[in-house]
DNA sequence: TAGAGTCTGGACATCGTTGTCAGGCAGGGA
DNA sequence: TCCCTGCCTGACAACGATGTCCAGACTCTA
């Protein structure tokens, strides 16, 4: 079956591969050439509605028309053309999940439990990434409408969700998961950031920490402005003071986190404990702390879980989020929406879990 | 806004929340109720045609027609509807991607990278995941070909794939990642398993190790397969016998693995090295090697990259494969399949890449 | 044997869009 | 004035399926 083996690094830019040709199919037909139902009924000398019925299991088909049929079908290769019918029907049995970034662990878990609830719905999900970008999340949910998805769930990256309003109003159910739609009332499943940060830094406190940093994701982003929140929050009821330069936010760039940590640990003022914002900034703190060895070491607490956070030495204090039941809740939510449309708006927030694990209860220096 | 905020896990099964209703929007309308091209031409008092220009920036319509369309577009929340598009056009400017587990970190990275490639050709990316059974594959795959996606990008979980041989010679463009196809001869991109874990074991037997195991992946599966080979490779380069007990493949289920390990560092005769077949499986026998701690250690080389394998002690020495590229790579395959149908299946084969790190240059014992 | 009722199969309109083609209108040249 | 050219515009068929409705064949009963 080998016909040849060569490199061909230029095929596919800068990938360094190699290429084995094999033996070829005849070429594939052009494309449309697909036979339909209309090809069917010719072949199997019927009318088009009763291939209609064989493929769809409707019953008043004879049995032996019902051999005919698929005899026919199986013969020519055909499938149905969802397009068509979708158009007919109405609807796509279709749902749309628009989150940031495929690649976050975060995602995994939250992807696979809406794709978990979609499928007991007989329904596809489509997932797209916005990239951290508030123009694709808007092209890919608009994109997602244009399908016609029955519902669409979105983690926004945007600072303004108006533009779904029409969307909604015709008949699409949208849920938000993890952050608030701005501009318009609709369902929304979120994590008790506040709560959950707030926890974490008396966890801090509790172990005689007094200078505490955090340094989480960008301010517009409602994650990260509510756990700032419950950081402050928990020095308040503490009666500490947050010194200037005790918190930056930013984006989670490993090297925009690296600095703000070194400012933070090597400066006039320095922390003896962190929050860390979600675990692209806890990870790269980690890295951080891993590299000042010598130093007596920070602790730290870190907003998400993470796999391996407790093989670290020392092992990661997290605040716990559900990113599977945001994305289970929020897909029930979907599907109980698509059956009652007349369901008012609802927010759900569902706990968090602190879970200790060393890195939050080393001592303050001194 | 807020109306009430009540308990309510009764709602949504096991997972505890709090549920907050806010005032409701208008029911939406009923579905269907969506403004068509014609209700847009209705209103701006021009024909049906006239719309369907205006909306895909077709020349030919003076700026005042073109104002007066616009103005009803927006009025009306006017969205064309892709699927009466696609019945039309043929082509549906979408690729689908079936892989086994969105929550497996390995996936994240080549999803990402297909989705880009996509976005490129101003295509849309369904996908979704097999959950490892070889029965979901099947229909996932067949439902995206039902939708006429144009492509299909597929890690192959199941034993034959004879059952897309029609979707194919009916056009649907097709490329296998990560594993070959079984059955039918098909574009495939692949990493150097056998090479990577030769090397890999090449590397522990330079450092010193005799008695060196393998925990794999299903034998079924073509990757865990090709690395058993290198691994068998390496041995017998090196003149070394495999003892019985020193092949373990079986599912990725943390209990399993452990269990492999476990048997394989205490049995009567135990390895002082390990080659572990990808990124599941190192992380549990990394876990199971974290407890053993007063005992000696044991060398390790895992297969596949994986976050934060540097920062545990010791750091984890990989063969990485370039998970971003395959999914680069077999995308771009796909897209040039698109635009020419008559190329004959190609197998790529990426490189693989030892990162050291430490847990594969620990000595053996004695 | 006729009449009523049941079962099976097919003709036809329809979903919302795009491609084809022809008509209408203005301006310029004969 | 008439014709021709070129530009806009809209009527209509088609894409491939489904829902409605009716015709014809058949069974069963009186």
């Amino acid at each position: 079956m080998l016909v040849a083996a060569r490199r061909a690094s230029a095929l596919y830019g800068q990938d360094q591969h190699t290429v084995t040709l094999t033996e070829g199919r005849p070429p594939a037909p052009r494309y449309g050439s697909r036979p339909t139902m209309k090809d069917v009924a010719g072949r199997a000398g019927v009318g088009l509605k009763t291939v209609s019925r064989v493929v769809n299991g409707e019953p008043g088909v004879t049995l032996e028309t019902r051999r005919r049929v698929q005899e026919a079908i199986d013969a020519l290769g055909f499938r149905r053309n969802d397009s068509a019918r979708v158009l007919r029907k109405g609807r796509t049995a279709t749902v749309g999940l628009v989150l940031e970034d495929l690649a976050d662990p975060f995602y995994g878990p939250l992807s696979r439990a809406v794709e978990e609830v979609a499928r007991a719905h007989d329904t596809l999900l489509i997932n797209g990434s916005s990239a951290h970008d508030p123009c694709r999340e808007r092209e890919l949910a608009l994109a997602l409408c244009s399908r016609r998805v029955d519902g669409l769930l979105v983690v926004p990256a945007g600072p303004d969700h108006r533009y779904l309003e029409p969307e909604m109003n015709a008949g699409i159910a949208t849920v938000f998961v993890d952050r608030p739609a701005r501009g318009i009332a609709a369902d929304t499943v979120l994590s008790d950031n506040h709560g959950g940060a707030r926890s974490g830094v008396a966890h801090l406190i509790a172990h005689g920490h007094r200078r505490i940093g955090y340094i989480g994701d960008l301010p517009r982003i409602h994650t990260a402005a509510e756990r700032l929140r419950g950081y402050r929050t928990a020095m308040e009821e503490a009666g500490l003071p947050v010194r200037p330069g005790w918190v930056s936010l930013g984006s989670t760039a490993p090297e925009r986190v690296r600095r703000a940590a070194e400012e933070m640990l090597g400066g006039p003022d320095p922390v003896t404990a962190l929050l860390t914002g979600n675990n692209r900034v806890t990870v790269t703190v980690v890295r951080v702390l891993a590299e000042r060895e010598p130093h007596r070491p920070v602790a730290l607490v870190g907003f998400d879980d993470f796999e391996l956070a407790d093989l670290l030495r020392p092992a990661v204090t997290v605040v716990a989020q559900d990113a599977a039941g945001l994305g289970r809740v929020a897909a029930r939510r979907l599907f109980d929406r698509l059956e009652r449309t007349d369901l008012p708006p609802a927010v759900v927030e569902l706990p968090t879990r602190l879970v200790v694990r060393g890195s939050g209860e080393l001592p303050p220096a001194g």
